[in-house]
DNA sequence: GCAATGAGCGTC
DNA sequence: ACGCTCATTGCT
């Protein structure tokens, strides 16, 4: 196809005098995204394919091309006949890899997560495909894993709607499902059914899991199901080379079944038919970076886009969860109430006032309750490991009632309040002052603020079990260390004291729990707060072994309190369900569409924000110095979300072609709205 | 009146 | 970091 003027031999487009380069004969024209996150640039601009660029300009491989004068990266999305562009069309200078990294369904989701996000496709495809490894690319691909068997999946038996969800899996069909793990589960054996079971027909599936000690708990009982050449674990934490080839592997379809932390999301396993998200709850599957996708979201757009099934699984069940079963879009997989209370610990809730110390002067060192005290004595002697949760540092308390405990509420917009300046009482999200306060559960009108202690109780533990061995486990990612040292997989068997902060727990069975993160964690200035310190005792419960063989769970806090006693039932979906309806109530995601834009004042007050958007604060951002940067919350009803996603990327977009630079960061539906 | 020069801007 | 437009400058 190369024209008789053309030299023959190793022409370098972009070395070619101009008038010299002629176009593919088929196909001529290149749909590029450019790698450029401006927000008014962010759709495909069109370029030529010189006719000996034409065998490697493929769809999906990266390349360079000139865009305003200076050479970027880009994605070539597709290569068609024609162009729409009026103008003179650049060409493609290089391609940089015949690597085809963006295949047209992984195109078609960072597009949708882009939209939903009110961001970017770069952005979007900056977190999903990661940075190229010459050499790991070069390396020839391994063989393709064999198709296992159809695994047996006994273990779904204890949940009435557990088989018939993996035949659906079987038979290929997209069923979305949220599963509430019983206490005790092997649940990463549970996955690893799942999973298998779609590998079994051929087709793909993906695990996404909080951190990386659950990958190696989920690739290890898959690999005991199906082999170990059967999975693949994608984890930012492997480095460039090994990340980019492991991605490499599933790109080219060596490996069917990926596991991995939340940009694994979106890993290019063809022909997905399973799709798993592991704990919701968790902040970790919130991505950080712009636009914030959250995993829930990615999984959820692709299980739409691509047409896999969806398990949303975890011990508790997130509000956002609960909106997806009762709308009909996920049928739940719950065990029935007998077969809960079979396997979970015996809970007993205990109030900080009225816990009577114990008698036992060495419990009355520790400043331990007797009942506490006790359940951790009865599981020693057992030769059982106690757990004992405590909070992580960092955890600013926000106000409650005195009388009653409920968190206090701003009368305005139902956020919560704080004390943003001594002495004064204010809401964190619309900064209206609070002058007299007055509890809407109980009519009490004296406020107080969450204090712990419970750390200090933890480490006095060893006083009242000398000899005792004792283990620490914290820290990790989280920010604010309780506990020094690191995260420890396991402990020994046999009788000790294992001190972890939540998320930290060693895997053990455990004889006992105790909870002395309560007060803490319910005291958490956050709209979260209760379902979040309910997946965190259940995660440590879950631990315990059954009533029937002594398994005793203590938490410190009124039994009174509905995290309380939906951990005393192990009622998750009971929780959710409350949950949902008490945002519902007060107008808060999932039952509102919200979004954060975080500037400074001035930029803040130039905004154009569309009609019939509600508009809370500005308040300040905690940890900025005042009259710094502030947020904005913006709330409308869901039926209207996409009006304002659409405005936002509209306002974004507006800004950048200005060339406008100033700090603007937009999220929506944030986990934490202060 | 008109070429030569430079700053600004869009971005295929 | 290119190539276009448009304003300004300086000379005939």
């Amino acid at each position: 196809m190369t024209g008789a003027a053309m030299p023959t031999r190793h022409v370098k487009a972009g070395q070619s005098r101009r008038g010299q380069r002629i176009p593919a004969a088929v196909s001529p024209i290149a749909r590029v995204c450019v790698d450029v996150s401006l927000a008014h640039l962010d759709r495909p601009f069109d370029y030529l394919v010189p006719a000996e660029l034409d065998s490697s300009a493929r769809r999906g491989v990266r390349l360079r091309v000139r865009f305003a004068g200076r050479l970027v990266d880009g994605w070539l999305l597709d290569r068609v006949e024609r162009s729409d562009h009026p103008g003179r069309l650049g060409w493609i200078e290089r391609v940089v890899s015949t690597e085809p990294v963006l295949s047209p369904q992984l195109a078609a989701l960072a597009r949708a997560v882009a939209d939903r996000c009110a961001g970017t496709m770069t952005d979007v495809l900056r977190l999903a495909i990661p940075p190229r490894h010459a050499r790991a690319e070069a390396e020839p691909g391994v063989a393709m894993a064999a198709t296992p068997p159809r695994p047996a999946a006994d273990g779904w038996r204890a949940y009435p709607r557990g088989p018939t969800f993996v035949d659906a899996l079987y038979q290929g069909r997209a069923a979305h499902a949220c599963w509430q793990a019983l206490p005790g589960e092997d649940w990463p054996a549970r996955l690893a059914e799942a999973a298998v079971t779609v590998a079994a027909t051929g087709r793909g599936a993906l695990l996404v899991v909080p951190d990386h000690r659950d990958t190696v708990r989920v690739h290890a009982a898959i690999a005991a199901l199906a082999g170990p050449d059967a999975v693949v674990t994608l984890a930012a934490s492997f480095g460039p080379e090994r990340r980019y080839r492991q991605w490499l592997a599933v790109r080219r379809g060596a490996v069917r079944i990926v596991v991995g932390t939340r940009a694994a999301a979106f890993a290019p396993v063809a022909d997905v038919g399973l799709l798993v998200l592991w704990d919701d709850g968790d902040d970790l599957h919130a991505e950080p970076r712009a636009p914030y996708p959250h995993a829930r979201l990615v999984l959820g757009q692709r299980a739409v886009l691509e047409g896999a099934a969806l398990l949303v699984a975890g011990y508790a069940r997130t509000a956002e969860t609960q909106l997806s079963v009762e709308t009909g879009w996920a049928h739940e997989i719950v065990a029935a109430r007998e077969v809960v209370r079979a396997a979970a610990p015996r809970i007993t809730a205990i109030g900080e006032d009225d816990a009577q110390l114990a008698r036992d002067p060495m419990a009355r060192a520790a400043r331990l309750p007797t009942v506490a005290f006790d359940a951790a004595r009865a599981a020693l002697s057992r030769d059982r490991p106690v757990l004992v949760q405590v909070p992580r540092r960092g955890y600013v308390p926000a106000l409650a009632c005195a009388q009653c405990r409920a968190p206090a509420r701003c009368r305005r917009c139902a956020g919560p309040l704080g004390l943003p300046a001594a002495g004064q009482v204010a809401c964190r999200w619309c900064g209206a002052v609070e002058a007299r306060y007055t509890c809407a559960a109980c009519g009490g009108t004296r406020l107080r603020a969450a204090v712990t202690g419970a750390r200090r109780t933890a480490e006095e533990l060893g006083r009242a079990f000398p000899g005792m061995a004792l283990y620490t486990s914290g820290g990790g990612s989280a920010a604010g260390k309780a506990l020094p040292g690191k995260v420890l997989a396991d402990v020994p068997p046999g009788p000790s004291l294992v001190i972890a902060t939540p998320g930290a727990e060693p895997l053990a069975e455990y004889g006992a729990a105790l909870l002395l993160d309560a007060v803490a964690l319910l005291g958490r200035p956050s709209l979260r707060a209760a379902e979040e310190a309910l997946r965190r005792w259940m995660a440590a419960a879950a631990m315990v072994e059954p009533a029937t063989r002594g398994g005793r769970v203590v938490v410190v806090a009124e039994a009174s309190l509905r995290p309380v006693q939906a951990l005393i039932r192990w009622d998750p979906a009971g929780h959710a369900s409350a949950e949902l309806a008490a945002r519902t109530e007060l107008g808060f995601p999932p039952a509102v569409r919200m979004a954060a834009l975080d500037g400074t004042p001035a930029t803040l007050a130039s905004l154009e924000i569309p009609d019939g958007v509600e508009v809370l604060g500005p308040v300040p951002l905690p940890g900025e110095p005042e009259g710094e940067r502030e947020r904005v919350l913006l709330r409308v009803p869901r039926a209207d979300g996409s009006a304002l996603i659409a405005a936002l990327a509209a306002l974004q977009a507006g800004r950048s072609a200005r060339k406008v630079t100033e700090f603007l960061r937009v999220e929506l539906d944030p986990q934490e709205l202060t």
